[in-house]
DNA sequence: AGCGTGCCTTGAAACGATTCACGATCATCG
DNA sequence: CGATGATCGTGAATCGTTTCAAGGCACGCT
């Protein structure tokens, strides 16, 4: 059964197109009588608005006189991986900023790659979304010249762009602040495990510990690469380092994912944390503080950050037409538990 | 900047909308020479195509004589909180079934209330999504009518209804073999551990478990009910057990998260585990097996359970007029490790 | 009676894309 | 040279809704 439309409800309860609209979007400027009797005919028709016709016909209107039952557009949050507890932390920052202002939030995950980014932003221009909170993998300014011509406002999550609103965390300080900690405690030999694919944040945190090593005259002794920024991964590094001659005395890890499984498997190989070696990770995500080695690691604001760039998000989406793009950067800060 | 229409493309490429139509979806019928003429033009204005408008003179058709260009509607996954590896690992199993099918999936998060429930619901179906995967808090019947109206597929994770599709893990059979898995190895004052707001499978987690001690003329001696089901709350709910006149000799957590939070706890108080205190999760994160105590737990098939319904939601909306409703139910495995 | 005033209702004009029956153009062929 | 096709483009009709100027009607007032 095709779907009646507003005309055949028009017909059943006699009365003009017009007015059925009416019924529906005001329904007090129509007399008592008539709109039940439209009511009833949308009733027996089982009638629902056509969505796409709605909008076609209200176009590009921006939240001020919309009738009710109109939904502001909704906002895309692209992450790279829903699975890692960063992400999703961030991401519900930005959702509950962007709930708060009446808007709703699509997730959507790239998997780190540029093609899938491509097709979640062709998505979201589609779906119409007001804005776009993303973590890029492929997007280039050119992209968001086009996004922003398809009415989306644009802000990166950490990182950065000319011409682009965005927040990041300064992961060069938080990097230096990881290493200047482990210096302090008077471990030398150190090692640094990392995800092979590098990404930006991760390659700024190194870089800082690496500067701040340069700084006291050292530099690491290791630095490993491993196939992903995971628990089981953080293991395996645990055994690559116990294998090497002589064992670092101090570890910084690129998350804490990859932290706690190293600090893990360490304890149950017989090594003392803090004691024979001191590891410190990246993030402080709620496992960091409950482990069984409380872990020291860099804290990044990372609901904080959610918060702000659903703000920029909200105000670029508002200001629309003369906006002044906004860079923030979030400071990390060192927590100090027992792995470090 | 008002999004360019066709027409203006159809003006600056000076020929006619029609052909700039053909250009977009028919390239065949269109010479060379006027494609890329036109090709330049859309480049220059930016110019998106306007989905509603699109939609709305195609009506309701399906995905058959879809011309190329014409993108698959994307399906929703609805989950409780996305901040929960769990369901991030069920989102993400269905998410690569829709991909593999060419569909794109969008996560949206209830967070357990049955108001944004809803909101996320209204926004799917006037983003025309083909389907819905959801974990429901306050879904009925009713509003599964409601649905299949709009055109979406319905499929529930994770719970059952009467006339829809569902996925789901065999819970109570789950507790049960924890709870006779502890009882195996002669542990006899058993703790459960679950969240206060008792979502339906933590309750038939904790069912299968309390009906397997009464078939051993057991009884659990105490259920603690934790705030939420993180490692906080298991760090917490670990606490609250050493407090007892009687520390219990087994520990049946509702989930990976508590327990893993727990058995830290526990630890850092220097109670060995599992000598001490047994404890059996439930889920079986990754997490659970790089514990510094290698967590025994029931394995949930969550990547397989996302996929089965990635799959019913796939047919059903493939046969949509007459689709006979299928029920799964996947059964969960014991997986023994240190804890227990 | 004539007129202003509120209510309600109407009808038609958008919105932006797709589709389709027709022309226009041009090369080919007998 | 005219007929025949093939190849491309055109322009108007159409989808279902919202919006708005304009009109109908009943009422009260002078």
């Amino acid at each position: 059964m095709p779907p009646s439309s507003i005309r055949e409800v028009a017909r059943r309860a006699g009365v003009s197109v017009g007015t059925v609209s009416n019924v529906l979007n005001r329904p007090d400027l129509v007399a008592e009588a008539t709109r039940d009797r439209v009511r009833a005919a949308i009733e027996e028709l089982g009638f629902v608005r056509n969505e796409s016709a709605r909008r076609l016909r209200q176009g590009g209107r921006r939240a001020d006189g919309d009738p009710p039952g109109a939904r502001p557009r909704p906002f895309g949050v692209v992450v790279e991986d829903l699975t890692n507890p960063y992400a999703t932390d961030v991401a519900r920052g930005a959702e509950q900023a962007l709930n708060a202002a009446g808007h709703d939030a699509l997730w959507l995950t790239n998997d780190h790659s540029a093609d899938k980014e491509r097709r979640c932003l062709e998505l979201l221009e589609q779906q119409h979304a007001a804005g776009v909170l993303i973590t890029p993998v492929g997007l280039g300014p050119f992209g968001i010249v086009r996004l922003r011509a398809a009415g989306m406002a644009v802000v990166l999550l950490d990182h950065t762009g000319p011409g682009v609103c965005s927040v990041r965390v300064d992961h060069v300080a938080g990097g230096a602040v990881a290493a200047a900690h482990l210096l302090g405690l008077g471990r030398e030999r150190l090692a640094f495990v990392t995800g092979a694919a590098h990404p930006q944040p991760c390659q700024e945190r190194l870089d800082g510990a690496a500067h701040a090593l340069a700084q006291a005259g050292r530099e690491p002794a290791v630095t490993l690469a491993q196939a992903s920024l995971t628990p089981t991964e953080g293991a395996a590094a645990a055994r690559r380092l116990l294998a090497l001659d002589q064992v670092p005395t101090g570890v910084f890890c690129a998350n804490d994912l990859l932290a706690v499984g190293l600090v893990n498997e360490l304890v149950r190989q017989g090594v003392r944390v803090p004691e024979d070696v001191a590891v410190i990770g990246y993030d402080d995500i709620e496992l960091a503080a409950t482990a069984a080695v409380p872990l020291t690691t860099v804290r990044q604001p990372r609901h904080e950050l959610g918060r702000a760039a659903a703000e920029l998000a909200l105000t670029e989406a508002a200001e629309e037409p003369r906006h002044e793009h906004r860079q923030i950067v979030l400071t990390p800060e060192l927590v100090v538990r027992e792995s470090a």
